[in-house]
DNA sequence: AATCCGGGGAA
DNA sequence: TTCCCAGGATT
């Protein structure tokens, strides 16, 4: 009991000293991104904008920066303000944010600006729990919308920071029971002044010294303070429960194409890809294969190639067939649960989830 | 507390 | 291959 206490006080007069350096360091290290602000904007008090705070937090939720800045600058382009992202049609916006994944963030991302737009007049809530309350804005993004672009001191914890702090103090239980003793640590060390920038040291720590394997502890500017590197257990932390298998499953993708246009439904609004546009397919799902019945009679090309796609809980091995006959009456297929005719040499504009985009390229040589 | 939800970059 | 990423919603 004795040694609890003693690492009790050293711990809450240290934590304001791992912030600083931490901050030190990013004065000098910050990575150079494209929804920050530069530090002289910073320096001369400008704030960053919340609506761009806001959209990259949304976008970058379990997708890494590289993935996301392409997206993030077109949608910026496109949509300047959180008024002009409300007034979008949602197609228009899904099918922006094809291939990013997570198709529900693209849904909650509409319905948050719209509620944005008429209920808070076109201005975010610039406190934690008034974030927290607007769809597609959990824990996670409330914070660190509240820190980065509000000044306000909340504790912003992320899969960087979980790994930092539980380093840091040498955490020993296993995620996601770990979350609310790692949440008190980054409280203790959340400095007054900032609180915006230490969140996004702490991540940018994580991201480029403190990383999941090999981490680059001659380089961390708070070594001095790290628990798992004395130890020599830096790489052993954070520890995480065991992943399991995927399944593997099997579908068939359909590729009914007549006078240059290709048959396109809209997936239904919760599930896999959902309210994506996509090719008709045999209804695979994560808990059984495609039951390979074809959606109309006729002539079919069974292809040889298949589409390998990995996604978070399966693995599926898509199949493709052509339709070669007889002609259909197009218009029958129109207005049929979302369901169009596409160019299909403007195939590229569909907005189609990368499953499909990959099925359609192959269709397309082989057709 | 578990489970569902994408996709790609890096080692 | 395997791992993991500025997580949220649902059950």
């Amino acid at each position: 009991m004795p040694v609890e206490c003693r690492e009790k006080i050293v711990d809450e007069r240290e934590a304001p000293r791992i912030a600083a350096a931490l901050l030190d360091h990013y004065d000098t290290h910050a990575r150079t991104l494209a929804w920050r602000i530069s530090p002289q904007q910073r320096a001369a008090g400008v704030r960053p904008d919340p609506y761009r705070v806001w959209l990259s937090e949304v976008m970058l939720q379990q997708t890494t920066v590289a993935a996301v800045t392409s997206y993030f600058n077109a949608f910026i382009g496109r949509w300047p303000t959180v008024e002009a992202l409300a007034a979008a049609p949602a197609e228009d916006v899904l099918a922006a944010w094809a291939g990013l994944g997570y198709y529900a963030r693209a849904r909650n991302l509409i319905a948050c600006a719209r509620a944005m737009a008429a209920d808070h007049g076109g201005r975010f809530p610039d406190t934690e729990p008034g974030l927290r309350a607007l769809p597609g804005i959990g824990d996670y993004t409330a914070a660190a919308v509240a820190a980065i672009a509000f000044d306000r001191p909340s504790a912003v914890v992320d899969a960087n920071v979980e790994r930092v702090t539980a380093r840091l103090f040498a955490i020993h239980t296993p995620l996601p029971a770990a979350k609310s003793a790692i949440r008190a640590k980054v409280a203790q060390m959340l400095p007054a002044a900032r609180p915006g920038d230490f969140a996004q040291a702490m991540m940018d720590l994580g991201a480029t010294i403190c990383t999941p394997r090999n981490p680059s502890c001659l380089l961390c500017p708070v070594a001095g303070w790290c628990e798992a590197r004395a130890q020599g257990i830096a790489e052993s932390l954070p520890v995480k429960p065991p992943k399991k298998a995927k399944p593997a499953r099997t579908g068939t993708a359909w590729w009914i194409e007549q006078q240059g246009h290709v048959l396109l439904v809209q997936r239904a609004d919760k599930g896999m890809l959902g309210g994506m546009r996509a090719l008709p397919d045999d209804g695979w799902s994560a808990s059984r294969n495609g039951n390979r019945a074809p959606p109309l009679a006729g002539q079919w090309t069974q292809l040889d190639a298949a589409v390998a796609h990995v996604f978070t809980h399966f693995s599926l091995d898509l199949s493709l067939a052509l339709y070669r006959g007889p002609q259909i009456d197009k218009v029958a297929f129109e207005n049929l649960n979302g369901a169009c005719w596409w160019p299909v040499e403007r195939i590229e504009e569909a907005g189609l989830p990368t499953l499909f985009a990959k099925a359609a390229r192959i269709a397309i040589q082989h057709r």
